[in-house]
DNA sequence: AAATTTACTGACTTATAGTTATTAAATTTA
DNA sequence: TAAATTTAATAACTATAAGTCAGTAAATTT
């Protein structure tokens, strides 16, 4: 049955470029200022063609914002492919994040709303496994690596890697949506350096879960 | 001109009603499902006669978070108004922002919207003062008394109070939102204690800013 | 060649933020 | 105190945008 295969494809393909022209939308515009009938012009399509292939336009947001994931997935699995010493590599992900977070802001913003529960509900379960399931390799991706430093014995046994994992992301994440705050508050109004922070926070995390015998090593490395 | 007073009282006082109707309706269901036709409905008013008190949906929605940070501030000042040594203050707002999370978890999800910079295209200059207002007061509470241990000797000398503050802040309050998530991902899926997190992530990070000495006599305070 | 399925359309429905012309009561002025 | 003015509020209206659905034309199958 070639046929049925061909169209499966021209379907997928349909589906790409929709995700095209409403990343186009929602980059310039926001899920609350953007347009269907923008989008649906965008994509030389009606509006009733979008809802065919998405049952609303948070789903359709979220199909966009996973494009962002699998980004920053890539750019993780790069620094890791990289054969650095585990402690470095774990600051090497830090940086990355701030890398995507410069080079990609769009996608980044996009992340927001994903953590609003409000948000949550409106939106189909699929499309909400299908976030959590790309979410989660990333997430995989940290967790083996902070296992692996307490099995070198870089990483105190007491750490629980999950645990870790999750308080530098959070550290991370919550100072670059400062950042983004396109007003110069943080920097003008409160006198506070947000890029020096974040170093600061992931420098203050990091030698909380060393072991003693690293902290002297890491700190010829990296000074 | 007793008059003019009294009809400035009424204004303040309708605009307060204002308010209650629409916390109660925002509580309920949050700022995007929540219409003003409802709120007018609650406020036992015309929808017109909102809009003569408040701007737009969004200047309604601040108004009420207004109030979720002037609670928040109050359980701040009543953990720095007891005498307790700064370390343990410091350690005990951690615990008062949680606290604040549980207790209030309907002002602490406005907070949301606040830190996404396309909620704040939708608002007025002036409401966005306000709130930018009060949230200093709180910021000068964490600040002086970051300052405070520097000056006894309790925190290191080359940390910088504002930074620590944003640090310490960011990292609580991303975990909290996590925690907030409706679905039990973190704790089912993820295997994740984010409470505990929580703690550790405030242990590491005060840890970090105290000096050798006062390591020493923190430990004996808080095992 | 007729029947059926598929992909798509665009006009329609519904919902809701925000506006405005009008009204009634309170207050001021003469 | 009666007319004039100001103030507070209304309710009907406009504009916009998400989502639906009956209809169409082309591709595919019978």
């Amino acid at each position: 049955m070639g046929i049925t295969e061909r169209k499966e494809r021209e379907k997928e393909h349909r589906r790409e470029e929709i995700i095209d022209a409403a990343q186009k939308i929602f980059f310039q515009k926001g899920l609350l200022v953007a347009t269907m009938d923008e989008i649906a012009e965008a994509a030389e399509l009606s509006k009733g063609t979008l809802y065919l292939y998405y049952k609303s336009k948070e789903d359709l947001y979220l199909a966009v914002m996973l494009r962002g994931t699998e980004v920053l997935a890539d750019i993780f699995g790069k620094v890791l492919s990289k054969d650095h010493p585990t402690l470095k590599t774990i600051a090497n992900l830090g940086e990355a994040y701030y890398e995507f977070f410069k080079e990609h802001r769009n996608y980044f913003r996009m992340f927001y709303f994903f953590e609003n529960p409000q948000f949550h509900k409106q939106v189909s379960p699929e499309m909400l496994q299908s976030c959590s399931g790309e979410n989660q390799k990333v997430w995989k991706l940290v967790i083996d690596l902070i296992q692996r430093g307490i099995d070198e014995g870089v990483i105190q046994r007491d750490i629980d890697p999950k645990q870790a994992a999750v308080i530098l992301w959070a550290s991370s994440n919550h100072l670059m949506r400062q950042m983004d705050r396109e007003d110069t508050y943080w920097h003008d109004v409160m006198g506070i350096d947000l890029e020096a922070a974040f170093r600061k926070a992931n420098a203050m995390i990091l030698e909380s879960m060393m072991t003693e015998d690293a902290k002297v090593r890491f700190h010829e490395l990296v000074p």
